[in-house]
Parts: structure tokens; sequence; C-alpha cells
DNA sequence: TCTCATGCGCTA
DNA sequence: AGCGCATGAGAG
């Protein structure tokens, strides 16, 4: 080995645009370009990736590596580089990237090695536990589901110590994993045609949108292309939003295709680590998991499917901000392996691609039981009183359901009780000492919070500034005043509230769940979390309360995500046979999105809505990056942005502009927007402003087609 | 004169 | 980001 070979080129996690070189010190092999490396950098110790060996200008005074951690690429040469890749497109240090990419243990320094799962199963058909509640319910549970390994049974709300003491009185043992338990169902015509359209999974890249209304049996038509890849002996990733990412959904896949792995943001940092390194060797065939997954390494992949393609978890918002479902495109792309996106609401990004011949475009109209499509309907609230946010018409509505025997779910896109309270006599509002907000009411626990921050104040008895006793007043309706108003509306009706503050844990959904699956007539009241992947199949009615705020945004994805989030609600109603009517309670019932919604259903609003965005000029006909900057002064933040603007050139600029809730937790926060006719100038212009050093106590970032503009 | 806090610059 | 180091104010 000659000397020249022992210099190598390292990326260190810091926020630097630069790599650093260091010497390998006698003794020590050279790592290769992929391995994990410790050195000391700026007095601390820290783990890198080694990026060259041997690089062309060193520099000149190298200190030594203190470590090698790696025989080999840890990350595998696809990941190395996507890596890469994200860091060019998304404007973010090398370094940083590939620290986001590996799990904590292993960006640590941690050793890299799989470890032999155990799979637990019961040992006894009958065991007598009465006063061992919790291992009861382990002993059921695992009776019920069959082997599951340490993690599972603590991801499903068991500890090792009950597992440990259930298998210290032999009433547990270790067993064979999971088996296969369901057999595929019937396809309809449109899925046959669909998983048809699929082709062979060896045919090399192709993108695929599956563009199917709610119940068309999407999942389905993944399943039967995924157990094609998995047959030809090659790995599966499946991406799916945060909150899609259930039990249910986990247990489709474990009954179709057994063992099956898990990747989501609450996981213990060794199970995490476990998951990637099973991806990375091969043993684990199937992934499910969200955003993050993306970036785990696979022997053999041979397929990617991104689920709910058009939801906004799949974009990062802070650090590397990434979208999972344009990483999952390149990957497929790099890979040479198809891709299959499915929503009943595409993206309008991925409906240009389709319409420009990029992606392969499969429809499916109906549902999968055949059952009636819900049909759509406006409710003018103009004229109507209405009570805790119900109108008077929308009672009748629901009453009709009721006595039918349906359920009905009510949605409300507002958590709390009300989000203003006031005083009547001076005007007083309960504003947010941290932000540019008003508080929240909150009852049950009762309480004034804000949802930008989460201070939490106490309900004040009287009014702070005229001390009124009786003046203060909650304003507007939020989810807990919809349940108390329905409760006295519908007092034989049980009236069921899902939302975030109300289903603290899985289980108390998981209970809430098993109530309504009984199928008696009842109210669900809840916001975003009832709109995604449970099926309340005796749901005949559903109403929207206040769809009218999505209109208010000034964001230029507003109308995209109202027509997304109204028809994804729409899509809980009449899953089961009876027909299903949807009511959407208006103050502007011409409002354009609606009309087009109802007239010509999200296909037709969604070409309306392309049609606004390329004669606006904005994705995705044009690339945007937004320059974010948020500082306690406001005007250094503003300050700052506009000293950037006068040094872009190649792009359309406009700001720098306030966010509307401008000061969040005494954080003030403005924008930059930049638009160009192609990536190419856009990213030109933003690689002359990357790295520039920002003002004391002013953090900039860089957002690459942002999701959330406002 | 000593100690602790805050600010700044640098990382190979 | 996070560390060492320079600078500066307060206590004895």
């Amino acid at each position: 080995m000659t000397t020249g070979t022992r210099t190598v080129r390292v990326a260190m996690p810091a926020p630097l645009f630069s790599s650093f070189d260091y010497s390998v010190p006698d003794g020590m092999v050279v790592p290769v370009p992929g391995a994990r490396v410790r050195a000391d950098f700026s007095g601390r110790s820290l783990v890198g990736v080694c990026t060259d060996a041997d690089p062309p200008h060193a520099h000149e005074r190298l200190k030594p590596l203190t470590e090698v951690l790696d025989d080999h690429n840890c990350l595998g040469q696809e990941v190395f580089d996507l890596a890469t890749w994200l860091s060019e497109y998304y404007h973010h240090p090398l370094g940083e990237v590939l620290h986001t990419i590996l799990p904590t243990s292993a960006a640590r320094g941690a050793d890299l090695d799989v470890q032999p799962e155990t799979w637990w199963r019961t040992a006894v058909e009958e065991a007598r536990l009465e006063r061992a509640p919790r291992q009861r319910a382990l002993f059921d549970h695992l009776g019920r589901v069959g082997p599951r390994t340490a993690a599972e049974i603590r991801a499903a709300g068991f500890t090792t110590a009950m597992l440990d003491a259930l298998v210290g009185k032999g009433l547990v043992e270790a067993g064979d994993p999971e088996p296969v338990l369901d057999n595929p169902p019937t396809l309809t015509a449109e899925q046959v045609s669909a998983v048809e359209a699929l082709g062979e999974p060896s045919q090399g890249f192709s993108a695929t949108l599956i563009e199917g209304v709610t119940g068309s049996g999407k999942t389905e038509v993944y399943l039967r292309h995924i157990a094609r890849v998995l047959a030809s002996g090659r790995q599966v990733m499946v991406l799916v939003p945060e909150i899609a990412l259930t039990p249910q959904t986990l247990t489709r896949f474990k009954r179709r295709f057994g063992r099956t792995h898990v990747l989501h943001s609450n996981l213990a940092d060794g199970e995490r680590l476990q998951t990637w390194l099973k991806c990375r060797s091969g043993e684990a065939r199937i992934l499910v998991g969200t955003r993050s997954a993306v970036l785990t390494p696979f022997e053999d992949l041979g397929l990617i499917v991104v689920d709910e393609e058009h939801d906004g978890s799949f974009k990062q918002t802070e650090g590397l901000r990434y979208s999972a479902r344009d990483a999952a495109v390149k990957r497929a792309h790099a890979l040479g392996i198809p891709l299959i996106l499915g929503s009943a609401t595409p993206s309008l990004e991925s409906l240009l691609n389709a319409r420009r011949g990029r992606y392969r475009h499969v429809h499916l109209f109906t549902r999968a039981t055949g059952a009636p499509l819900p049909s759509l309907h406006v409710l003018d609230t103009r004229g109507h009183s209405t009570r805790d946010g119900i109108s008077n018409p929308l009672v009748h509505i629901i009453r009709r359901h009721i006595d039918a025997g349906g359920q009905v779910l009510v949605f409300l896109n507002r958590r709390g009780f009300a989000p203003t309270c006031l005083c009547t006599a001076c005007g007083w509002q309960a504003l947010c000492p941290r932000c540019d907000a008003r508080l929240t009411m909150h009852r049950t626990p009762a309480g004034l919070i804000c949802h930008h921050c989460g201070i939490r104040q106490p309900l004040p008895a009287q009014c702070p500034e005229c001390e009124n006793e009786a003046a203060l007043k909650a304003v507007g309706v939020g989810t807990q005043r919809t349940e108390q108003g329905l409760i006295e509306l519908f007092p034989g009706t049980p009236v069921y509230r899902i939302d975030r503050d109300s289903v603290r844990s899985q289980q108390r959904l998981e209970d809430h769940l098993a109530q309504i699956h009984t199928g008696e007539p009842a109210i669900l009241i809840g916001t975003q979390l009832l709109a995604k992947g449970h099926d309340f199949s005796n749901v005949t009615l559903v109403a929207t309360v206040n769809a009218d705020a999505g209109f208010l945004s000034a964001d230029f994805r507003a109308p995209e995500r109202t027509a997304q989030l109204i028809i994804q609600v729409a899509g809980r109603a009449g899953r089961a046979g009876k027909p299903g009517e949807v009511w959407i309670q208006s103050m502007q019932p011409d409002n354009p999105v609606l009309t087009s919604l109802i007239e010509t259903d999200y296909a037709g609003f969604a070409a309306v809505e392309l049609d606004v965005r390329e004669a606006a000029g904005l994705p995705p006909f044009r690339p945007m990056a937004l320059l974010r900057a948020e500082s306690e002064s406001s005007a250094a933040a503003a300050g700052f942005l506009q000293t950037l603007k006068q040094r872009v050139s190649g792009a359309e600029v406009y700001g720098p502009a306030p966010a509307p809730i401008t000061r969040v937790a005494n954080r003030h926060r403005h924008q930059l927007m930049l638009l160009a006719d192609d990536r190419g100038p856009l990213h030109s212009a933003i690689r002359r402003l990357r790295g520039t050093a920002a003002p004391r106590g002013v953090r900039w970032a860089i957002d690459v087609d942002p999701y959330d503009t406002f």
C-alpha cells in the first residue's frame, strides 16, 4: 500500500457544506466509501461516513482517524447514491443527510449485527390467570394472533416482564414465525385489469398511479402485485401515511404474507436498528413504514408501494426536508423496479406526471363490495341558525339516518371546545402569550390551550380585564362542543368523539372502534383521525361541519387539500351495501371547489385546479422553493431574507412575507418564495445562497418543493 | 484578582 | 451543531 492511498474524505454530521479530510494511521485499514469512521472534529469525537478514499486535492493539515467502524459500505451503493442526491436536491449537507439516514444507534457508532429473533406462542390451550389480568390479556392476545416477537408484544402494549412471567409458568414458549392465514379474495373485474395493467414485476422501472375510489380495493391490487414480487424472491417496501399505520393495516399484511417488518417514529432505537439491518441483509421480506422508511437500504428490493401518495405527512418539515414519495420515485428509477402510487385523491403532481405519460394511470371507479358510491350534497347554511356547529337541517338529516338504524360520522377539523374565548363586556380575548394566536378553550380537562405551542392556562372564572364574572363566552365550534350539542340533541344515541385529545392511547381508540363496529346506531365525531384507514361499515351519513375553513387559507395548496379531505371523509360513508349520503355544510355553497367536487367528482376538480396552477405559474407546472427564516426579532428574520433576496438570480422571488401566524413560541417566522421555469435555474439560484451564515439569533432553512407554503 | 456568563469562530 | 476561547461584568 502506498502512502498516497492513506488519506480519506469524510462527511461529518455538521451543518456545513464541505467534507473533511483525515489521514489513516499506520496499522489501520483504509476505510472504503460508505464506511462509518470515528474522528476528532472541532474538539469532540464524532461518527462520520467516508465518501472518498484517496481524494484529490486533500487538505494539507490532516488529523488521523480514530477508528474505522465498517469494513464495507454500510448503506450499500444505492442508498449511498440516494444520500448524494438528497443532499444536492434538498440543499442539505451530506454529512447531515447520512446522519438522518442512519438509525440513531448506527449513527452513534453501534455494531451493525443482526440479532436473531424469537417468536413466542401459547404453550397450552387454557390458562388460569385470575390474579394476573395483564398476563391473562397477553396470553389471550398470543392465542388470538399467533406467534409474535418480543418487539411486537411490546408494540401491542404489553411488557417483557409479563412475557417473562408467562414463559416462567410454562404457559408461553418459543415457536415458529407466524403462519400465513388468509387466502386472497376474489377480485372484481376492475381489480383484475388493474393487476394486469401492472404487468410483470421484473420489467424494469415503471411508475403506476392507481386512482381508486375509497372502497375500490386498491390495497388488494397492491397485495396481488406484492405477492408476485415476493414469489420472485425479491423484497417489498410499502410506505403509508403516519396515521394510516394502524394495527388493522399491519394485520392484513401479516395474515397474507406472514412476517412483516415495520418502521415508524415510535420504535425504540434498538428495534429500529434491527429492522433496518434485516432489510439490508435481505432477511426482512416486506417492510411497511412511514416517511423515514424510504431511506432504508435493501439487499434486493423489487417493488415500492406508496399508499395515499397525496398525503402531506410524506414531506418532512424539519432538517432534511425531503419528500418520501419523491425519494421513492427516485429509488425505483435508480433500481430499475416498479413503483405503485395509490390514492383516491391523487396529488396534482402525480396527476400531471400521469397526464404527461411519465406514470401509467390505472382507475378503479367502483367499490369492490359492489356498494354504491355515496351521494354528495352541499348544505347551504346561509340563513340557518346553527347550534354547536350543527345547522337545523343537518339535525333532521342526522335524525333520519339514526332512525333508519345507521351510524353518522360528523367531521370537524378542529379540536377543543371553542377556538376562541372572549369577554362580551369589554372585548378581551384569550391570547397566547408566546404566539400570535388565540387560545383554544377545552373542557374535560378544562383549560385554555395554544394549539401552536402547547402552552396551557387555567380557564379564568372572570374576565381578567374588566373582572366581569358573567361575560366570558366561548366563540366558535370545536369537536368537544359539537359532541356536547349532539349528546343533548340525541339523548338516546351514543356519541363517540375521536380526536387527539379523546384517544390518547391506542387502546382507548381500539375500545371506541370496537363499540362502533357493533353497528348499533351511533354518532361519531372527530377530526383527521377519522378520515383515514378505519372502516366504519355501518356509517350511512357523513357530515362535514366546517369545510369552509379550508377555503380561507392563503396557501396555494389549500383547495387541493380541502378537496382531498372532503373526498377522503366522504369515502367513509356507505361502505357496506347501504347507500351513503355526504352533506357538506357551507356558507359559500357556490365556491368553485365545492361545486366542481359535487358536479364532476375529484377528477373534475383536479382538472380545473391544474388549469388554475398552470395559469398562475405554480407547482406542479413550475418548481418552487421556500427560504424560511425565524428569530426572536421579527426584523432580523425579515431583514436577513431581504439580503438573500438581493442575491437571487435566475428565479422569480416573492417576499419576504411573514407567516400568517408570525410568532410561534416567541419566534417570528418569515419566508421568501422562489419560483422558476425549470429545476436547473432554481437549484443554481439556491446553490449560490446555501451555506450563507445568518446573523446572530436567526435560523434559516431551505425547503425545496414545500408542502405547506404558509 | 478571580469567577462565571455570554459571544464568536471554527471544524481537515 | 457544539466546543474552546476571548471578552467583560460582578464579588470579595
